[in-house]
RNA sequence: GCGAGGGUAGCCAAGCCAGGUCAAAGGCGGCAGAUUCAAGAUCUGUUCCCAUAGGGGUUCCCAGGUUCGAAUCCUGGCCCUCGCACCA
């Protein structure tokens, strides 16, 4: 009788052995024994390279009542009926430990509780009533027989209930496995820990003869047809050694030489050359090539596809007509991989004209080292590890991958009202139909980045197509526009390079969505402002400028459109052939934008008031800041940016200044604010804002602006002015870019 | 179990490595107003809670800690996703 198990170190607890009566098993001769198993784990033997030769056919039940002796242990132990086993794991017999495992204890108190049963098959009944399970094992938590604690907590009274045996088992095993303890009826073993006791019973019997290997697949596996998988033992397997730790250096050595996209998978690329072994690269079966020096092998497909970027580039000469690929030779391969040998004779070997292999070598040379390849984050453990392995054997440093670029898997945004898809997938022909292909590309970009899984939401395709019909809409009419240029065309100006800059940089590293909120979305929105700020008439250079960029930037991404425009407004030739926009430096203007942020800050401010006291005003009253406020406002900034700024420091030179001299009873007060204030700023606003002169120039020139933003008069004073209108005495709270408001 | 990544407002998502400019970008969705015969589209405002003066309160998975100061740094916990092989 063999029996099989995961759990070699529970045989001093066995008492009884379970067989399926209604089971017919085989008497087969193994190597010179005789062993009893199921048909199946015949197969399976045959398959992992035994031989096996079957003797005879016996029932199950012609087992029952039996005993046999445990191996390593010495002692006879019964042979039960039962039929929870399995036929298609292990050897169709099972060894019993009721101790430890919930399914043997449950199998055991079903029959001892089965009159019927224990009658049918003529069993010795109190003598299998009398069975107990026998202590093995310590385990903290658990008394002496951890399946009974289990079981009976859990309340399982039948084999039948199969998912609380399950977890029973796994707790158990889990609990034992790692914390467990040999007990004092386990001989040489007593006082071992169970991980170890496991090792040393399995080598131990094997040692004896008393114990034979057996694979099985951790959990059960099928075929495509149907049927279940079992472990097959093949010899003359080729290997291609993942595992060198040599080889894996130089790995190790190309990748921190390559740029990632992006770069966080970095660690996990190290840690996969790390954790990979050496790769069973043939098989017998399936598609492929066969290995040239062993015709009986294909090579598995993950092992030839990794250097097939090579072959790309000579693929189009290889497959001409006059190439007879029969008659290739490897002289022809090293010669264009390579640049070994000599071309004429390399030409003469294959068949070939010399400028053929020529043109192959210069083919290969020109695309080779590749500049990117990019894949589904789910190769970063097979496939682009092996494309790393393999050009580092093969090809010279200046070979090697110069970039690899991942993303995650794209996914149909769940839960939408619209849903067109309702299957969670919709087919790109049909997304271009709907949307519309530059809609969808900028969905699409849209959805995510990095590694993470972008997903593509219906809803935002929508609205985004509607956008883009109106950019071409607004790209492509007719302006009025005007010359004269204001702060707010240098403001405009400055936010469109700084949207250059950051699009490149996030083009650049492959971050499509951020791309895109440079490049769309931010642009959008500035364009709306200035155009307001511009009473919708834009200075002509600054429309055609914007125009321009704002197309080129989007055109990777909506190249149709672009296209469009770029045609529409006469652009020259193709947009597609157009050098990507560059930032200049000189057209940024820190000190237009922080005006700019000044007056949305103060429309802001004048709203929240608006809110709080759900006054709607037709008098709107700014008051500005007075010279001797400025000046002690620039001392203040100029103390937090040497990162003294205190309120003594402050107010002894605030003291000294001219400017100063008659408010001396309002300084500690104001110093106080100020020092508050400009604690909280960071040191990016502090210098935007260091200087205070234009704050009130500036305020005047937008005052038509303010008026038709906030429907209502606006004036603007200076605090201290003696023809000042403020009724409700505003001024005295005003700081410089912060002017004191009223509303009436 | 091993390896990698992650948990941010109704949803998606930036910020985190280099702490202060963060009630926290941007988008989607919602609400209100303008426009319109109406709808759609468009534009504007608004969308954690409270608030008759630009303010206050409570937030960035949970619990601690470091710091003058934490979405960001440290410790512990909970939860989620992906990969774990001879298959592309």
């Amino acid at each position: 009788m063999v029996a099989a198990t995961l759990r070699p170190e529970t045989i001093f607890g066995t008492t009884n052995i379970w067989v399926d009566p209604e089971v017919e098993y085989v008497e087969v001769l193994v190597e010179g024994e005789r062993w009893i198993i199921s048909q199946k784990a015949v197969e399976k033997l045959q398959a992992q390279g035994r031989e096996v030769e079957i003797l005879d056919q016996v029932v199950g039940a012609h087992l029952v009542g039996q005993s046999c002796i445990v191996p390593l242990v010495g002692d006879p132990v019964p042979i039960l009926p039962s039929s929870f086993i399995d036929q298609s794991i292990g050897t169709g017999i099972v060894s019993s430990v009721p101790s430890d495992a919930p399914d043997d204890l449950v199998a055991l108190r079903e029959l001892q509780e089965d009159e019927d049963t224990l009658v049918r098959f003529q069993l010795d009944i109190p003598f299998v009533k009398a069975l107990d399970p026998i202590p093995i094992i310590e385990v903290e938590g658990f008394g002496p027989l951890p399946a009974a604690d289990v079981v009976d907590r859990m309340k399982i009274k039948s084999l039948r209930e199969q998912e609380k045996l399950e977890s029973a088992k796994e707790e158990v095993y889990r609990s034992e496995y790692y914390s467990g303890t040999m007990n004092d009826r386990c001989g040489d073993y007593a006082g071992m820990g169970v991980e170890k006791a496991k090792e040393r019973v399995r080598a131990r019997m094997i040692e004896r003869g008393e114990a034979d290997l057996l694979y099985e697949p951790s959990g059960p596996v099928f075929c495509r047809c149907l049927t279940r998988a079992i472990v097959k033992v093949v010899e003359n397997q080729w290997f291609l050694a993942y595992g060198d730790p040599d080889w894996k250096a130089r790995v190790h050595e190309a990748l921190d030489s390559m740029a990632l996209y992006p770069e966080t998978i970095r660690k996990q690329f190290h840690n996969v050359i790390d954790w990979l072994r050496d790769w069973a690269s043939t098989h017998h079966r399936g598609l492929g090539s066969r290995l040239p020096w062993d015709e009986n092998w294909v090579i598995e497909s993950l092992s030839d596809s990794t250097i097939y970027m090579a072959y790309y580039t000579i693929a189009h000469i290889l497959q001409s007509s006059e190439v007879d690929p029969g008659k290739l030779t490897g002289e022809l391969f090293d010669y264009v991989f390579l640049g070994d040998g000599d071309q004429e004779e390399v030409a003469r070997l294959n068949g070939l004209d010399v400028s053929r292999v020529e043109e192959m070598r210069r083919e290969f040379s020109y695309w080779y080292p590749f500049d990117i390849r990019h894949s589904g984050k789910d190769l970063v453990p097979n496939h682009l590890t092996f494309c790393l392995f393999n050009h580092v054997a093969l090809f010279p440093k200046e070979h090697w991958p110069k970039a690899f670029g991942i993303n995650g898997y794209l996914a149909v945004k769940q839960g939408r009202k619209m849903s067109k898809s309702k299957e969670g997938a919709i087919y790109l022909r049909k997304a271009a139909e709907i949307w519309g292909a530059d809609a969808t590309r900028i969905t699409l970009a849209q959805g995510g980045e990095g590694l993470d899984d972008p997903s593509f939401d219906e809803d935002f395709a929508e609205s985004i197509k509607k956008r883009l019909a109106a950019l071409v809409e607004m790209a492509t009419s007719d302006w009025k526009t005007v010359d004269e240029w204001r702060t707010v065309d240098s403001w405009f100006r400055s936010v469109l390079h700084r949207a250059i800059r950051d699009t490149r940089k996030a083009m650049e590293r492959m971050y499509h969505r951020t791309a895109l909120k440079h490049a769309f979305f931010d642009l959008q929105r500035h364009w709306g402002w200035y155009l307001r700020r511009r009473g919708n008439v834009p200075n002509r250079k600054i429309l055609r400028e914007f125009i321009e960029v704002q197309t080129k930037l989007l055109a990777p991404i909506t190249p149709h459109l672009a296209e469009e425009i770029w045609q529409a407004i006469g652009g020259d030739g193709l947009i597609q052939l157009a050098p990507y926009p560059e930032p200049s430096e000189d057209a940024l203007d820190w000190r237009a934008e922080a005006l700019e942020d000044f007056l949305k800050a103060l429309l802001d401010d004048v709203r929240q008031i608006m809110r709080a006291t759900a006054i709607k005003p037709r008098k709107v009253v700014f008051y500005t800041s007075p010279p001797w406020k400025r000046q002690v406002y620039e001392k203040a900034v100029g103390l937090r940016l040497d990162d003294r700024l205190e309120v003594g420091a402050l107010m002894k030179e605030a003291r000294d200044l001219p400017a100063a001299k008659g408010h001396a009873d309002r300084l500690p007060v104001f110093c106080k604010r100020l020092v508050k204030a400009l604690s909280e700023m960071g040191p990016r606003d502090l210098e935007r804002l260091s200087w205070t002169e234009d704050e009130r120039v500036f305020l005047l020139d937008s005052l038509d602006f303010a008026r038709s933003e906030l429907q209502a008069d606006v004036e603007v004073y200076e605090e201290g002015q003696t023809d000042a209108y403020d009724p409700m005495l505003r001024a005295s709270h005003c700081t410089p870019w912060r002017p004191a408001i009223y509303l009436e």
